[in-house]
RNA sequence: GGAGAGGUGGCAGAGUGGUCGAAUGUACCUGACUCGAAAUCAGGCGUGGCGUUUACGUCACCGUGGGUUCGAAUCCCACCCUCUCCGCCA
C-alpha cells in the first residue's frame, strides 16, 4: 500500500509515477473521496466530542446528585446525526482503503520503463554456455528415461503436476538441502519452517489480495456465519514475511534474514497454451525463498546482496545465467524494483527465468503494519525485500538440461553430490 | 469431539456503567545524589487519525464485529484466538 500522505501531497506526481507502469490512476476519484472524508470526518469528531462532554457532565451532575434531565434531552438530540455521521464515515474510509489496496507500488527511480518483458534491461552475463557435438534433447526427453512421469502426475492430479522417481526425485531434495545449505552456513540465513495454508491477512500482507484471488488456490472454511477462506501459499514470502506483521521489532534486531524451503502452489489461471510440456510451469513446484526486513536506510544495499546469494547458487552449480533489471510495466504489483535472474536453457536455446528478487520499500510493510522502534524509539515502517534462491523445479530442470551426455545420462554437479550418496550421475 | 478458564499498554497485572486511555509493579528515558556504578529519590514514558504546526486541540483504539445506554474496558449477543483437563490421533 502506498502511503496516503504521499497521495495527498503529491496526487499528480503518484499518478506520473505509477502510469510508468501502466497503471491508471483515478486521480478524480480520489480527491472526490478526500474531501468528503474531510467534511464528514470533521463533522462526526465535532458530534462526538459533544457528546463526550455532555456525557461526562451528567457524570459528575449525578455524583453531585443534581438534576439532569435537561443535559439529559439536549445531548439525546444528538443520537441520530451522530449515528448517520460516523456511518458516512465508515462508508467514505472504506471506499479509500478498498481504492489504496489496488493501486501498485511505485517503481523505484532507477528502473528502465517499458511496457514489457522486451523492455527488460540485461545487467550482466555470467558463466559460459555450454556447447554439445550431439542434438541437445531437453528435460521431458531426458527426464523420461531417468524418472520424470507427467503421465501418472496427470493420471492422480491432472495437468501441470509432476511425479519424480528415483534418483530424480532424489537430485530434486539435493537441490533443495544444497540451496539451503548454503545461505544457513554461508549468508546469514535464519531457515524457517512454515504455514503452506495461510489466512487472507497475511494474503493481504504481501499483496496478493484483494487484487490476485484467481491466481491462488483456495481452501473453503466456515468462519462463524461468514466464511474467510484459506489460501494455499503461492510463494514462501507470505508467511515467512507476514512473521512480523503486526509487530514492532527492536533495532537490533535488523536486519532479519530467514530462508525457506516449501512448496508453492498457482493455479496458473489466464496461461493457457504456455509452457504445456515439461515442468516449467506447474500448479506445485518447490522453491527456497530469501526473506529479508531490514533498515529502510538498507533496503537496496540489502537487494543487491540478496541477489548475489541466489547467484551464488547458480554459480556453484555451473549454471550460465544473466540478471535482468525488469522495467517498469513487467514488475510484480508490490515491487519498487525487481531483479529477476534467468538460466540457460540449452534445448529452448534461451534464458528462463529462475529467480526473482525484489525490493518493497514500505509497500508490504504498511500493508502489514510491521515496524521497528527507530533512534527515537518512535515505531517506524521497515523494509521488505525476497528474492528466490531457487525455484527448485526449474533448477533441476536446467542441471539436466546443461549437463546432459550423449547417451542420455546426466552428470551431477560436484556440489550435489554429497547429497547423492557420491553419485556423479544418473543414467537410464 | 466433551468440560472449564481466559484475552487490558514492551512485559506482569488491577479495573463497582460516569472525572478510565486506563491503578500498580517492572522495563525504558531524563534529572538529582556519586569519582563512576549500584541502590535511592523526582519527573517522563501506548498506537493511529484529523485540524492548526517545535506547542496545542480533538477523535478513535482494552481480541474482532454487532447491540443496549446520554455515557461501555466494564452489561448483552455472535465470532476468533490462547490455556488446562478428558477423548481421539501422526
Amino acid at each position: 500500500m502506498l502511503d496516503i500522505q504521499a497521495l495527498r501531497n503529491d496526487l499528480d506526481g503518484v499518478a506520473k509515477r505509477l502510469a510508468t507502469r501502466g497503471f491508471v490512476l483515478d486521480t478524480a476519484r480520489f480527491q472526490e473521496l478526500e474531501a468528503q472524508r474531510k467534511i464528514i470526518q470533521t463533522r462526526t469528531q465535532e458530534l462526538q466530542a459533544r457528546r463526550n462532554s455532555s456525557s461526562k457532565l451528567i457524570g459528575q451532575a449525578k455524583a453531585k446528585g443534581e438534576d439532569v434531565s435537561a443535559i439529559m434531552a439536549e445531548v439525546a438530540t444528538l443520537g441520530d446525526e451522530l449515528k448517520q455521521a460516523e456511518v458516512q464515515l465508515v462508508e467514505v474510509q472504506t471506499a479509500l482503503q478498498q481504492l489504496l489496496e489496488v493501486i501498485p507500488n511505485m517503481p523505484h527511480e532507477s528502473v528502465p520503463v517499458g511496457k514489457s518483458e522486451a523492455d527488460n534491461e540485461e545487467v550482466r552475463k555470467v558463466g559460459t554456455i555450454p556447447q554439445f557435438d550431439f542434438a541437445v534433447k531437453d528435460h521431458v526427453d531426458l527426464g523420461e528415461k531417468l524418472g520424470l512421469d507427467f503421465d501418472t502426475a496427470i493420471k492422480i492430479s491432472g495437468a501441470r503436476f509432476s511425479v519424480l522417481k528415483g534418483g530424480l526425485a532424489r537430485l530434486h531434495r539435493a537441490l533443495a538441502q544444497f540451496m539451503l545449505d548454503t545461505h544457513t552456513d554461508q549468508h546469514g540465513y535464519t531457515e524457517v519452517y512454515v504455514p503452506y495454508i495461510v489466512n487472507a491477512d497475511s494474503m493481504r500482507g504481501t499483496g496478493q489480495l484483494p487484487k490476485f484471488e484467481e491466481d491462488l488456490f483456495k481452501v473453503p472454511r466456515q468462519m462463524g456465519e461468514g466464511e474467510e477462506n484459506f489460501y494455499l501459499i503461492p510463494t514462501a514470502e507470505v508467511p515467512v514475511t507476514n512473521m512480523v506483521r503486526d509487530e514492532i521489532v527492536q533495532l537490533e534486531k535488523l536486519p532479519m534474514k530467514f530462508v525457506a524451503h516449501t512448496p508453492c502452489f498457482r493455479s496458473e489461471a489466464g496461461s493457457y497454451g504456455r509452457d504445456t510440456r515439461g515442468m516449467i510451469r506447474q500448479h506445485q513446484f518447490d522453491k527456497v525463498e530469501l526473506v529479508q526486513m531490514v533498515h529502510p536506510d538498507e533496503s537496496y544495499a540489502a537487494l543487491e546482496q540478496l541477489l548475489g546469494h541466489a547467484e551464488t547458487i547458480l554459480q556453484k552449480l555451473g549454471l550460465p545465467y544473466r540478471v535482468m533489471k525488469l522495467c517498469t510495466g513487467d514488475m510484480g504489483f508490490s515491487a519498487a524494483l525487481t531483479y529477476d535472474i534467468e538460466v540457460w536453457l540449452p534445448a529452448q536455446n534461451t534464458y528462463r527465468e529462475i529467480s526473482s528478487c525484489s525490493a518493497f520499500e514500505a509497500f508490504q510493510a504498511r500493508r502489514m503494519q510491521a515496524r521497528f522502534r527507530n533512534v527515537q524509539g518512535k515505531p517506524e515502517l521497515l523494509h521488505t525485500l525476497n528474492g528466490s534462491g531457487l525455484a527448485v523445479g526449474r533448477t533441476l530442470v536446467a542441471v539436466l538440461e546443461n549437463y546432459q551426455q550423449a547417451d542420455g545420462s546426466v552428470v551431477i554437479p560436484e556440489v550435489l553430490r554429497p547429497y547423492m550418496g557420491g553419485k556423479e550421475k544418473l543414467t537410464p
